[in-house]
DNA sequence: AAAATTTTTTAGCCCAAACTAAAACTTGAG
DNA sequence: CTCAAGTTTTAGTTTGGGCTAAAAAATTTT
């Protein structure tokens, strides 16, 4: 249907509106997709001609009801092969991004059906982002960081806002992985560093303000 | 490592070596690729740049010890992945060769190590074609064809030698698998047909000599 | 408001991978 | 042994997808 590089695209304007309202730039886009920015205005002209997205020179570009089905569906591919390689094949969560970039491009649409059969129709990947569903409907997940929690509080780590293999893999080392309850024992205005307790083993940790805005929590008195 | 394109080429030129001794010409290539000759030309002189093939114009072309390597190592991929498809996701058997065509080119060997694994090292795929372990060596398995079965022997099926979506089908529909055993109760001279039964079921039933070819199969007595 | 800077686009190039049409080479029949 | 038929290669074109260098537009600074 479309080529790998086109989707590649329409996936990186999607991450890049989600971060902000309005129109993507193609600078933006050139950091994201690590390309220049002359390859980007041609491929949003190809993209544009294709009505999958709306590009205006020197504004930017957004998409279109065909683009966002089109990106919303790569997440989906993209964050099923993550819990396929890491559930199935046992892969660590900070190994599988290059692979999944791979697998996504795939196209056969009841291979991925199957696929999200097979794995128990999982909400959410490794790194605890939202899986779509066939229809493109998003779980939501609380978007609530554990930088801005405020000390006493107890609350779960429920996803990673970085996900590079360095943090992934300094995560491990400290023993935090999804679902890891802790408490925000103290935090230091100096640095805006936090102590934490981690409630299952019992030990204290620092974590710098950078590590702290890299994980998602949710309270743990709450629903769940 | 190298394109989707090449590991094609490599992956015929391997197919179509095994049919018979020597070079393989361009328009053999052409034919199984599905592409016209100047292109088949075009790719070959590629190909031998990159030391993957040995090509003399006017003459053909045979790998090299890497060029068979890659080409192995796709077999190996793509095989793998069917056993996959149809195993774990309940693919039937002709149904998994374009998502498998698809598949095999993802690179990351670890992937398949892991997935041999999680597969449980398949020595033959869903069509009971041999699967190349990651040294490259190659199971074996009975070459002999149900339409060269003497009348009275009793035989089972250990794969297709003809592996269109028709032919597979035409088998569910008889009630024929990989395993299904069989006596041949007699073959008919004038058209060579022949009248089998199938053990399991007592059912029998004719199958023309285009069918009784696309059968390989193990006489029933012998060890396994 | 003009100038300087940054961003974006245009123009022109390159490569892989396909194609068609035409030329060149092989082969097989008489 | 020649020549017609078949095969293969060469030549030239196209498209996607990338690049650099230079021009143009937008934005920021003075």
């Amino acid at each position: 249907m479309y080529t790998s590089s086109e989707e590649n695209c329409l996936k990186a304007i999607l991450k890049l509106s989600k971060k902000e309202e309005g129109p993507v730039s193609t600078g933006a886009l050139a950091a994201e997709m690590q390309m220049t920015a002359p390859s980007v205005t041609d491929m949003l002209r190809r993209l544009s001609e294709k009505r999958l997205a709306t590009y205006e020179k020197y504004y930017g570009v957004q998409l279109t009801e065909e683009g966002l089905r089109v990106a919303t569906n790569l997440v989906r591919r993209h964050r099923l092969w993550e819990v396929f390689l890491t559930q199935q094949l046992g892969f660590q969560w900070d190994e599988v991004h290059e692979m999944a970039e791979q697998l996504e491009h795939i196209p056969h649409p009841e291979l991925i059906e199957r696929l999200d059969a097979f794995l128990g129709y999982p909400q959410f990947d490794p790194h605890g982002d939202p899986i779509p569903n066939a229809q493109g409907q998003w779980p939501s997940r609380p978007e609530q960081l554990l930088s801005s929690v405020a000390s006493g509080q107890r609350v779960r780590v429920v996803g990673v806002n970085d996900h590079s293999a360095a943090f992934l893999q300094y995560l491990d080392r400290l023993g935090i992985g999804l679902g890891a309850q802790m408490e925000v024992v103290e935090c230091i205005a100096f640095d805006l560093s936090v102590r934490v307790r981690l409630l299952e083993q019992g030990r204290e940790l620092m974590l710098s303000e950078k590590a702290a805005r890299g994980l998602f929590v949710e309270p743990l008195s709450s629903g769940c």
